[in-house]
DNA sequence: TTTGCTATTGAAAATCATTTTCATAAACAT
DNA sequence: ATGTTTATGAAAATGATTTTCAATAGCAAA
């Protein structure tokens, strides 16, 4: 059973990445936080435990932990990127697809799958791996649509 | 039986919509290709048939096409959307999802759904619709993962 | 602990896709 | 044909993300 706390030290270190004051202050927020933030978003909450913060590195450790597979990043259509973690702690994964308003961007998260959702999933994943020989190892799912607020 | 050229052009003026000379160039483009093109790759092949052409013009058309429903747009972390046909003719829809290539971007359309796809995001769409009292009218899906060639 | 190497940082400047502005031109209802 | 708009294109503005570069801080080794 992993720590609850700081299971991403042992990944960084992995890498051979160093265990900086600013990543660890970016983590830290992003395990805090439901919400889909933007680097901006980040930046800013961030600022305020660790004043010294700059956006340039958000934007760098971001990219870091997309490539680590520890943030997902998605891009909603409003111009600018999206980041939440991927994974609550080492092996609890926090996978889901999303709901998105096309008319006032509300995204909302749904994991309550359809029980055939996942299996199918998994099944279209085998067959395009074999008949493109791709190796696949993530997926993205959004429906659109307008919600209720606008619906009014 | 709607005709194979120019079905678009009812939809324009349906809208009131004007059926300018570089509207009609861009759709006649569009039609053509079968890519995921850029606004710019649209705006330098448009360009060989209509000079006068300007990127503004491009980029307000597409946002036009596909506020419409017309052409659907799409973003594959390259930085720069990419849009496509969403229909080919009036009824004949042009529905797809995709996998890509994290490592070069090469992006690959799929058709060939799994028997029980259609129907399974059908009942999911319901689903949700009802859960969250979203009116849902579209849907992107798609695969993330290591080309052929990038696995070499 | 101290040292030395090198990854990382933050500010400022650069990039670059997309949007806005605005004067002119083209659609099209009459 | 005419007049009223809508649409266009050039140029400028915007705004998110990247790049540059000198200074700093992690950390492996001594
Ligand atoms: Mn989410
Ligand atoms: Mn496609
Ligand atoms: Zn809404
Ligand atoms: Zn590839």
């Amino acid at each position: 059973m992993p720590r609850q706390r700081g299971w991403w030290k042992r990944r960084l270190r992995g890498r051979g990445c160093r265990l900086t004051v600013p990543r660890q202050a970016i983590l830290e927020l992003l395990s805090k936080s439901s919400e889909h933030l933007s680097a901006e978003d980040i930046y800013f909450k961030v600022k305020k435990i660790y004043p010294a913060i700059g956006l340039t590195t958000v934007y760098r450790t971001l990219e870091l932990l997309v490539n680590m597979g520890v943030v997902s990043k998605f891009d909603f259509g409003d111009g600018r990127a999206r980041y939440e973690l991927a994974a609550n702690s080492e092996d609890e994964e926090n996978h889901h697809h999303h709901l998105i308003c096309t008319s006032c961007g509300k995204v909302i998260n749904y994991t309550d799958f359809v029980n055939q959702e996942k299996e199918l999933i998994e099944k279209t994943e085998n067959k395009l791996a074999t008949k493109y020989n791709f190796e696949i190892n993530n997926h993205q799912i959004q429906f659109y649509g307008i919600c209720p607020n606008c619906k009014k």
